[in-house]
Parts: C-alpha cells; sequence; structure tokens
DNA sequence: CGACAAGTTGAACTCTGTCAATCCGGGTGG
DNA sequence: CCACCCGGATTGACAGAGTTCAACTTGTCG
C-alpha cells in the first residue's frame, strides 16, 4: 500500500467529520436503541455512557474524556446498546460509521486503531468486574482519569471530577456515602486534596500502589 | 455458496480433528505464553481455565464442561492468555487454529459460530461483574451448570462437582468457607441435597429465582 | 494405621451498605 | 440584598454479609 493511498484515504476521513456542539449537560448524544449511524469523538467536556436495567435501576459504564470515542460498543448491532449524555458543556466531532468502516477496510492502520479503541474499553471492565476494596476502586478510577488527562496534554495532578458522586458511586459499584468517605479519609491520609468536584493528586506514589493491582489486572 | 461447498469444507474439517487423552487430573492442555496452535473442545471431563497473576495468586477463569471450547480468548494473540487444567480425566478434540480460520473466511456459519462461543464466554464474565450476593452467585452457577449439562444430555438434576470448594470460591470470588455455609444452608433450605462433590438440585424453581437476577443481566 | 489434603465449623472482626439527619452552595423570588 | 429552597454531598449510627483465623473433622491413599 502507498503512501499517497494513506494520504488520501485521511482526507476522505477529514471530509466526513461534522463538528457537533455545545452540548449543555444533560442533553444526550445518544440514546439506548437509537439507529446506529455515527461515533464520536469528544473534543470538549465529559460524556457519560449508561443502561437502565428492566428494575429502572441506572448503571453508569463509563466516562469519556476528551479525546476519546464512543459509540463503539454499537459496533456489532443495528442500534446503540446504551445512552450517552453530556456532564457539562460538550464539543464533539460525529463520524459516519459507514463511510468509516469502508474506510477501514482499506486502511488496515484505521482498522487496528478501532480495535484498540475497543479492546481499551474491554480492558475498563476489568477493573470492576475483581472484587476490590473501595480504596482500591477508588484509587484506580483516580489514577485512570489522570492518566488519560494527561494524555491529552490536561494536568494530571490537579482536574474537575465532573460527574456526580453518585455517578462515581455507580460506576465503582459503591454507595455514594463511601465514595464521599473514601475521598474524606485520603484527603486526610495526604493522598489528596479534595474541595467540591476539584481534585489535586498529591501522594501519587501511594495513591499509585493502591491502585497498583487493580491497574495491573 | 453452494451446498456441496459446505460439505466439502466440512469434511475438510473432519479431517484436522486431533483426538487428545485421556489427560489424568492436574494434566495442562496448554499453559499462559505456548504459542497458540490449536482449539479444543472438552469431549469428557472437565478443564478448568486460570491466570497467576504478579503476586502469585491464583485466578479461577471458567470451567469447561463436554462439549465446551477452550483456547478461543487467544484468538486475538499469538500466545494462549490462560492455564488449562485437567481437573479430572480428560479427552479433547484439538483444532489448528490456521486452519480453522482458513476454513472459516469460507464459511460463513462456522464464522458465526466462533463468534457466538466467544461472546458466550463474555457473557459469562458478567456474573462476576456485579454486585451479588454469595447466595445469588452460587445460585447461578449451579444454574449454569445445570444447563449446560442438559443441552449435552446430562441429568441437570443430578451432577459432580468436579472442582474443589477452594476453585469455585476463587471462581465465585468468594472464600472457601463461604462455599461450604452457602451449600449447607442451601441444603437445610431444601434447596439441593449434597454430599462431598456429588449435588442433586431440588428446589429448582427457588434456585432459578435466587439466581434469576444475575442469570438476567 | 497414620499422615496429609480437603472440607467444615465456630467466633471475632471488618468492610461496606443502609437509613436518617444535617450541611452546604447556588438559584430564585420577594 | 436577603431569606428561602432544593438537590447534591457529607456525616454518624447501625446492621448485615462475608472474610479471616484457628480448630476440628473427614476422607483418601500410602
Amino acid at each position: 500500500m502507498s503512501e499517497g493511498m494513506d494520504k488520501r484515504a485521511l482526507s476522505d476521513l477529514h471530509v466526513l467529520v461534522e463538528h457537533v456542539g455545545p452540548l449543555r449537560a444533560g442533553e444526550h448524544v445518544f440514546r439506548e436503541g437509537d439507529p446506529f449511524e455515527v461515533i464520536a469523538a469528544v473534543r470538549a467536556g465529559t460524556v457519560k455512557t449508561y443502561v437502565v436495567d428492566p428494575d429502572g435501576r441506572e448503571h453508569v459504564l463509563g466516562f469519556h474524556l476528551p479525546g476519546e470515542v464512543i459509540g463503539l460498543n454499537a459496533i456489532d448491532g443495528e442500534h446503540y446498546p446504551c445512552n450517552a449524555v453530556a456532564l457539562d458543556t460538550v464539543m464533539l466531532c460525529r463520524f459516519s460509521f459507514p463511510k468509516i468502516s469502508v474506510l477501514a477496510a482499506k486502511l488496515p492502520g484505521l482498522q487496528k486503531h478501532l480495535f484498540r479503541l475497543l479492546s481499551r474499553d474491554i480492558g475498563r471492565a476489568v477493573m470492576l468486574a475483581g472484587d476490590w476494596t473501595a480504596d482500591q476502586r477508588m484509587a484506580a478510577f483516580l489514577i485512570g482519569i489522570s492518566r488519560r488527562l494527561a494524555a491529552r496534554g490536561f494536568s494530571p495532578l490537579r482536574f474537575q471530577l465532573t460527574m456526580a458522586r453518585t455517578d462515581i458511586a455507580n460506576y465503582l459499584r459503591l454507595a455514594p456515602e463511601t465514595v464521599s468517605r473514601v475521598l474524606k479519609r485520603f484527603q486526610e491520609d495526604g493522598l489528596l486534596q479534595v474541595d467540591r468536584r476539584e481534585v489535586e493528586l498529591v501522594g501519587m506514589v501511594r495513591l499509585e500502589a493502591l491502585a497498583g493491582a487493580v491497574l495491573r489486572a
């Protein structure tokens, strides 16, 4: 495959991008059951994905930071398998999926990249599977966000928790009260400073030690 | 695609099957890191798959009964990602994976079947992800085995637990003591009879009610 | 018979969830 | 400008499920 072909394919890609936003907190990007047409990359803000089970309980699947892609888990179906909602002011790029997939067939690099994005989501599910303590879960959660922000050029030490405590609790499978208490204790132990939704990680070494087993699994 | 082609492909399949066994309890089918060459179908006995984490702790991934396939989760790599060991006397069929995958390209039915086998394993992981009680986990575990045995023509009501209590506990993320106590209580409550590794499910209705939420998830 | 591994039992303890009360900040409306 | 609300967050008291540790039993196999 020639260099030139890659370049032409990439310019094709550029054409089929649609910029969307800003979305306000609470607005949905897509809802469960919507026909699967596009995948979207978050450019700014945070998107929460979740499902509602038969008993009406919400289950948070994940949080998507700038630079991350949502909608990929619809890849094997005709409909989105979950809801995606903006947690704050969100900017998106939407990619027509049919066009992307045609392109992926021509561009092995893109294909590989899509698979990597998929497997990343799966890997994140591992954290929830293990029987980790509340401390380990919270530490892994914070370190995860920190690293993802760092990868996009944001400060890995000081950032906003854009999601509600109840969302964090739901995602980590803890009670909201436990989230509160763990954060408080982390602060008392000098692992971090927290004020409302603003956090500053102070004891990265100890935090990573706590999260270590979770992240390695 | 013609009928004739399917038939020829199936006869190809027959040629590349290699019967293996019997393996004794404790003998490995493959080990983590071994080059991925074959997938295997269990013909008789039980195979346990597991990994050993950096701290030396064993994690049981699953139990594979007659009629079930092992090695599929190596599909995206060059090496097996886990160990597989016989729990009792085991008979296997081994399939060369390179040959299988060539064949799968020709046979859409086979391709689809492989995907279904894969997604079944993923679905099973769901049970471990949720924060279910020990009772729910145990009930779901027993019902799961019962159904899988039934699908292969074995008795769904009376069967052997071929794995040790510690393996069950490890798999369900419980302490071995808890497994003992739950089984004892299930017996006292008339849900089952258990003697050593022999179980008889008596209260299927109530067992399924317990497992319901887990199995539906 | 004796030794060893697997399993069971009991008791204490720990973690986390639940419930209820309270706090806090941001809007709103008077 | 201030009093009032309201939802999210925090805090405390408590209970329950499950783990841990240690002792004990049982079965198996040499």
